[in-house]
DNA sequence: TGGTTTGTTCGGATTGAGCCGAACAAACAG
DNA sequence: CTGTTTGTTCGGCTCAATCCGAACAAACCA
């Protein structure tokens, strides 16, 4: 039965997604309604993926808006039709690592590097803190510029840059 | 009181690390005894981090622990003297920041990518699953060597190769 | 030897996240 | 205008993580 097959391999597919969504801080809800946008052909409304998902109706509305708020899936609001909202996910998937990339990463690196640069303002020069201050402010410097121009460049040239990279 | 100004400008930035250990998976706890110890001249004991952290006792064993496995700090056993263990801060940051990463991207683009060659070789080559399984495998392909290839680089190394590809 | 310091392990309290179902609002269909 | 379908919001439940204190083991000291 190569239909089984397939349904098996989604099926694993979707649940390697479950995973992958809780190491980058997200819910395994929002893995597994991700996964079925994805292997969907087209877009799905909130009932179907009620349907999908098993869910609550409740979970997938929360859920969804999270997904579109950080770029995963985009929001059809079909003006005319039955259903009201459709949902497609964004199949671009160096995007998807991109988008979440930045929401954890970015974000970070650059909170960080804010209240790092305040405090070494503050500290003397000659304090005991200064140096171990100074140190992680250019660390993160490097991070900061990394982590932007990382974000600029699709996968492919991505690797490329590092692969052609020898000195 | 430019004393008091390094006291505070060292908890502004301990709170960033706890912060930041949270972002990256860890407990604030971790992030604290974390920065204690970057900060610290030398090495501290258990019984010294519990004065400095003012966690229980048990907490700074286990937190300890996990962050001697990761790689955030080192456990010196002092054969002789009075106390036993002593902990030390492992203080290239570029290190550390290549420790977490390692630990939580690395290892998940590799289980994924596994489950995902499986699914592609389980299904026909003409089901409708095929094409997206198959562009997921080839972006975490892309993916993998480039975490590969990063995780062997400088920060500075890094940063170098990026602004210098240019196309 | 007895007492103290150190470190680990265990059970339990607290907290927050994730998810659900119910209630509600709004659009649509008959 | 009444029903139904859709979508959001709210309160509550469950479970897991975090942290604490107590109990224990082991090393050190007097």
């Amino acid at each position: 039965m190569s239909d089984d097959d397939s349904a098996v391999a989604r099926e694993r597919v979707i649940e390697s997604m479950e995973q992958s969504a809780e190491v980058y801080g997200l819910s395994r809800s929002a893995g597994r309604i991700y996964g079925v946008l994805y292997f969907a052909s087209g877009t799905l409304s909130i009932p179907e993926l009620v349907e999908e998902t098993g869910y609550a109706k409740s979970t997938v509305s929360n859920v969804t808006r999270t997904l579109s708020r950080i770029g995963l899936i985009h929001r059809r609001s079909s003006a005319g039709g039955g259903r009201r909202v459709q949902f497609e996910a964004e199949r671009e998937v160096w995007f998807i690592l991109q988008d979440v990339f930045q929401q954890y990463i970015q974000r970070e690196v650059q909170t960080t590097l804010r209240t790092i640069r305040r405090a070494e303002e503050q500290v003397p020069p000659d304090a005991r803190e200064q140096e171990p201050i100074q140190n992680l402010r250019e660390t993160y410097e490097d991070l900061e510029e990394i982590v932007q121009l990382a974000s600029e460049y699709s996968a492919a040239e991505l690797r490329e840059a590092l692969e052609t990279y020898e000195q």
